[in-house]
DNA sequence: CTATGCATGTCGATA
DNA sequence: TATCGACGTGCATAG
């Protein structure tokens, strides 16, 4: 990695380095005191205090406190970055944004580290279960839902929005299914019912709505109940085995390879 | 601040700072080659690049790569972490989250920069327009919905929700009136649809329901139109006008500051 | 390019 | 503590 570092840098100096590692593309990041201002779908300000501020190589932009996962302030990637010195008031840091039109202002008053640098990173980053692969699973093996189940159709338009499954039962009854890979909410329990009213008005039949889900929310269990809907539990470490044939699984996790490394491992 | 910086540290001597610099609650910031693994709600791996990791004071833990606004892994706040040195292998940070319980790790095989430090942020953060204050300008000034409208309630409790405003129109007609501070889509719709339902099953009456957004999906004017709902636009800066005044405003924004200050400023 | 829905969403408020 | 809804949500995908 080609990288440069500087301690207490001049507001001056720092300004010009910055512009130039923009231009060429390379990561800034400074750390120090700073105050920050936002006009655009919200209006913030951020008082002085000493952050860490992240220029990414594609214009992201990041103010980060010392506490929480969430910036304080950013601009995402699609961002015109401007910094100039101010005598007697600081470094300053815009950064615009298009659509939406968006203003972030940045003024350093102190720079405690600068670090300019090219990261150079080729690695794949590869998710494993979202939940279109969730869906895929399902999809291969409907009788994880239910014994007899067909599938039909998958991200079947129903009126206005797409169900996740469209299948029939062994009764030969139509089934909407709606899936979450996470906790279903009575929002989730809407979502379907929605598409089986749809569904009634344009078929003129009545299918049966199936919610699948690891786990349910009271009021969605509540609201399946009140609309007439169905639900199935599905154990998402059993999708898991699943999806891990379907890739081969070859390798091992680096989490597992850990563990068997060092099995003394405090937890 | 108090911090300190090293570059290209030994893995074994990194370990020990990181270990005693979390305990004591610093900000660690790690610029090198690592990978990463992560099991929790889904499971993902990133093959070896450069990337940054900061962690911070509360535990919250980032690793960003070189493009992009969102870190490719994280671990928020209420995380345990744990630091070690494997001899051939690497500098290993654990990051255990309990509910849900998910596990980050985090392997560096060289580290370029290491920086600790407590970082000082007593900076206050004030947002000027969220939803909220979307919300108390319309209360107080509801003529902006609708001549002749009073308001009732704030959050109104409906049913399993609560409306954003409760009003009595100038026939003496209820209205329920759902805002958004953003584009409203057909979501927002069915929440107002579901509120006016409950409430018409509660009261034997039917309220009129109006959404109340800058603007509006296509697919919500037409579901306001099949469920007979209303809507109404408004304008964000007029909104902004009220906060403003509301604000008494005696203070001037910081962009507003520089535009005044270097109106050669080029945008 | 816009509309739609997912996300390891995160975060705060509330019951 | 769990649930619910907002968010400057961001982001990918489909039309």
């Amino acid at each position: 990695m080609n990288y440069s570092i500087l301690e207490s840098p001049n507001l001056n100096e720092a300004a010009e380095l910055i512009k130039s590692a923009i231009t060429s593309k390379n990561v800034v990041l400074l750390i120090g005191e700073c105050r920050v201002d936002y006009e655009g779908r919200a209006s913030s300000r951020l008082e002085p205090g000493e952050r860490i501020v992240v220029i990414k190589q594609d214009g992201a932009l990041l103010v980060h406190r010392p506490i929480g996962y969430s910036p304080a302030n950013w601009q995402p990637s699609t961002t015109m970055i401007e910094v100039t010195y101010k005598e007697g008031f600081g470094l300053v840091i815009h950064a615009v944004r298009d659509r939406p039109r968006e203003y972030l202002t940045i003024v350093f008053t102190k720079i405690h580290i600068l670090f300019i640098g090219k990261l150079l990173d080729p690695g794949n980053f590869t998710m494993y279960i979202d939940e279109k692969e969730l869906r895929d699973v399902l999809v291969s093996n409907p009788s994880l839902i239910e014994e007899g189940l067909k599938v039909l159709a998958v991200e079947k338009p129903i009126g206005e929005g797409y169900v996740d499954i469209y299948a029939i039962d062994k009764n030969n009854r139509h089934v909407l299914i709606e899936l979450k890979r996470v906790t279903a909410t009575r929002e989730a329990v809407l979502q379907l019912y929605k598409y089986v009213e749809s569904y009634k008005s344009q078929h003129g039949e009545t299918p049966r709505g199936i919610l699948v889900a690891p786990a349910f929310s009271p009021s969605a269990l509540e609201s399946l109940l009140n609309l007439g809907l169905e639900y199935k539990y599905i154990d998402i470490r059993k999708i898991w085995e699943f999806v891990k044939k379907r890739n081969q699984s070859k390798r091992t996790t680096l989490i597992e390879f850990i563990k068997g490394y060092d099995n003394a491992q405090p937890r």
